[in-house]
DNA sequence: ATGCCTCAGCTCCTGAGA
């Protein structure tokens, strides 16, 4: 089984991308964050087309969060039950034995602002619903953007950068307490290149100057975690004409 | 330096992203 995370930024601008990106990578899953439209909007089509039925959740101009399966997913919920959220962030559903879950983590914009305080309500309000679902479905994936960096070696410029958005200690808290639950970082389960970011600046060069963050992530379960055999971020369509900020990440798993 | 790109929208500027 093969599950993938990508940060679109806009579905309507990145469709051919995507759909190109499938044709060479068949993933089992594609979890999409930054939509940027409505449910009306959305491609069910052409991802018909390419053999994968759609599960949405879109918004007008910002966030909107998908799941494209090759089989079909069911028991769909949308947004984080228990959090009252007029953001369309979260998506999730049961593909097969595995409970996957989609997220577009909010940004933050800046420590000490009102978004950041959303952030951090947000990451709890989270957390308390991923510790009932994993009490219910001990196969589990929690993948996205999650607007937040582990530690220096997913930063560009740790110094630069440092308790800036994305960096901050308070962000990092909610992330090691989702590990907490008792999940896994898949990416950092294997030998990774030095380096290796999922997101570069649009501005001054960012991808070609390797300034980037790594900030989308794999997170998987106990139960699953013995069956991962591979994670890497895919660079390949960042180097396209005109790219989405993010890489995907992909995951390699197996189910016995 | 409060900008550098990119995207959406009540679109020829502004807000937001990260």
């Amino acid at each position: 089984m093969k599950l993938a995370t990508w940060n679109v930024n806009s579905l309507t601008v990145r469709l051919p991308q995507v759909l190109d990106w499938l044709k060479s990578n068949p993933v089992d899953v594609l979890a999409l964050q930054e939509l940027k439209l409505t449910d009306d909007k959305f491609p069910h089509e052409a991802f018909t087309q390419a053999g994968y039925s759609a599960q949405c959740f879109g918004q007008k101009t910002y966030n909107g969060v998908a799941l494209l399966t090759r089989t079909p997913a069911v028991n769909v919920i949308k947004n984080i039950p228990g959090f009252a959220d007029d953001m369309a962030r979260v998506i999730s559903a049961d593909v097969g034995e595995v409970r996957v879950i989609g997220g577009y983590f909010p940004n933050g914009q800046e420590p000490g602002s009102e978004k950041f305080d959303y952030k951090m309500s947000w990451l709890k309000g989270l957390r308390d619903w991923v510790r009932e679902e994993l009490a219910t479905h001990s196969k589990l994936v929690l993948m996205g953007d999650y607007n937040i960096t582990f530690d220096d070696a997913d930063v560009w410029d740790p110094v630069g950068m440092k308790d800036q958005i994305h960096c901050t200690e308070e962000e990092r808290y909610h992330l090691r307490a989702l590990i907490a639950l008792g999940l896994h970082d898949a990416f950092r389960l294997f030998q990774q290149p030095a380096k290796s970011y999922s997101w570069w600046d649009y501005r001054d060069f960012g991808f070609r100057r390797n300034h980037g963050l790594r900030i989308d992530h794999i997170l998987v379960s106990d139960a699953i975690k013995s069956g991962v055999t591979s994670c890497v971020i895919d660079r390949a369509p960042r180097k396209n004409e005109r790219p989405s900020d993010h890489a995907p990440v992909v995951l390699e798993l197996g189910l016995p």
